[in-house]
DNA sequence: GCCGTTTTCGGCCCGACTGTTTTCAGTCG
């Protein structure tokens, strides 16, 4: 098991202790433990082996002998035992908004139900009444939420409401009726997926809140606070919230209480005019809205590590492109104009290959007749570049699906999965590296092959393939389609690079 | 289960909201 898994495997027992009723501050400890393992540097194994685990912060006796375990047979005892204790219905239960570990046990033990068809049915037959702490309301609300699940997952991608959520802002900007306004919460993050929009507001006095669905299906939250509480407000609805529970940790131990009002020494307010302020009272440098996940950002904000983001104006070009020659919607002279007027300074044209039939990839006629039209369109525009590339397919066995007499003619070569995602996860990697190690590529195309809300990444040994990229010197793509979106974020950490997914 | 300029026991982030209660437990962000 690696990190990753190891992490996870604490997280669920934490969920399954809770379901137990057990003492809640023991499933935290174990959702710590998960936490700190998945920011280990380097191979669990040594610390094993060095028997370093105890210097650990948050992994003691027993969660080191279970570490110790894991590492040694790959598997848990505690975890299997746990797990086979628990109907797997519960873990669905849990995703009912309004549902948790307290009222899904009682649930389970006074009603004998195990899943989520179960539940629907003891609320038909009106049997949740009887459950002390529950009532009409409450039955309602889980069979609500029930029908809801079954219809919409209630997740919607970055790409699809951010312009919503501007037009919104706008709008309120236009009233004249606030003072300020931002939009908050996992957009304000940049999260791939989101579940609602958050956005704050300031008017001269009184507060208030709303929320809204709106047409496209989202819900909207919109909080209105005094222009001095913005700052405070601001940061606590941006979230996250493991970013804020780790931020009133540090502020504790500084004798600093930290909530959406302020920040408070000895009840006395601390009084901060924007975000910078508050992270500079508590010694860190300024931490992006996209960076605050607790993964490791607080710590770097401490020594001055922060990374520098890449902002929009940063971007002079882009690689990955497709005209109506393979499955895009415009020409080659359109996206060319398209880039110009947003700015950009060269483009990459990279149409589908031969292999991807669904997608009209390219015959060999037709990469040449793209190349001239390439060629005649740099004479035109001079000061613009258009690079030759194609999206090549990596065949299941790691090869390309041209010749080398072809492959030779481009400027770059994308290498990229398209079929055969079902691989195991030795043979995947397997392939990829074979990909990259091809003197022809020159990037990887969306390495992990996810969908966002469509489909689950192929199985793959990621680091090895990005440690496989970094000593052929090749590119990894950062994908800006909104239904894949990054994939991949390099963190800056000592020397080398650590990647997140 | 973990931790300690609160140090080996007693605490563990904070507040709002909801629904069930009649003072509070559970859930959520």
């Amino acid at each position: 098991m690696d990190k990753k898994e190891i992490s996870h495997l604490f997280e669920e027992i934490a969920l399954m202790l809770d379901l137990k009723g057990e003492n809640p501050f023991k499933a935290r400890a174990y959702i710590n433990a998960s936490r700190t393992i998945e920011l280990l540097e380097g191979d669990i194994k040594d610390y094993v082996v060095e028997g370093k685990l105890v210097e650990i912060k948050g992994i003691g006796k027993a969660i080191g002998e279970k570490l110790y375990e894991i590492v040694n047979t790959g598997s848990l005892k505690y975890y299997t035992d746990l797990r086979e204790s628990i109907p797997e219905g519960l873990f669905e239960m849990l995703k009912i908004p309004g549902l948790g570990p307290k009222k899904v046990k009682a649930i389970y033990e006074k009603l004998d139900v195990k899943s989520i068809g179960e539940l629907e049915y003891a609320c038909i037959e009106n049997r949740l009444l009887d459950l002390e702490g529950f009532g009409k309301k409450t039955q309602d609300n889980i069979f609500k939420g029930i029908e809801q699940m079954k219809k919409f997952k209630g997740q919607f991608l970055l790409g699809e409401v951010f312009y919503i959520a501007e037009e919104v802002k706008r709008l309120i900007q236009e009233s004249g009726l606030a003072d300020r306004c931002e939009i908050t919460g996992s957009i304000r993050r940049r999260k791939e997926v989101v579940k609602d929009i958050d956005m704050i507001a300031t008017i001269a006095k009184g507060t208030t809140k709303s929320t809204i669905r709106l047409q496209s299906g989202i819900n909207m939250d919109l909080r209105v606070v005094v222009d001095k509480e913005y700052p405070y407000v601001l940061n606590h609805f941006t979230g996250s919230k493991e970013h804020n529970t780790a931020v009133r940790h540090r502020a504790k131990a500084m004798g600093i209480k930290v909530n959406e009002y302020g920040l408070f020494h000895e009840e006395k307010l601390i009084e901060c005019h924007s975000e910078e302020e508050i992270y500079h009272v508590l010694g860190l440098d300024y931490i992006p809205p996209e960076i605050r996940e607790n993964n490791g950002e607080i710590e770097a904000a401490e020594k001055h590590q922060i990374p520098i983001l890449i902002e929009l104006q940063d971007i002079k070009g882009t690689f990955h492109m497709h005209t109506e020659y393979s499955d895009g919607s415009n020409t080659l002279e359109e996206m060319v104009q398209a880039a110009r007027n947003m700015g950009l300074s060269y483009i990459g044209i990279s149409d589908h290959s031969r292999s991807a039939f669904y997608a009209r990839g390219l015959s060999k006629d037709e990469i040449m007749r793209q190349l001239e039209e390439i060629e005649e369109i740099n004479e035109k525009y001079k000061d613009f570049k258009v690079f030759k590339g194609i999206e090549s397919d990596i065949l299941p066995d790691g090869s390309l699906d041209y010749e080398d007499d072809i492959l030779e003619m481009f400027d770059f070569v994308i290498a990229s999965v398209h079929s055969n995602f079902k691989l195991e996860k030795d043979k995947m990697t397997e392939r990829l590296i074979k990909a990259l190690k091809n003197k022809h590529t020159t990037m990887l195309g969306h390495p992990t092959g996810r969908i966002l809300l469509a489909r689950k990444e192929y199985e793959l040994d990621l680091y090895a393939v990005i440690d496989a990229a970094a000593e052929f010197k090749k590119v990894i793509e950062l994908n800006a389609d909104p239904h894949r979106l990054v994939e991949i974020y390099a963190v800056r950490k000592g020397k080398g690079c650590k990647a997140v997914n």
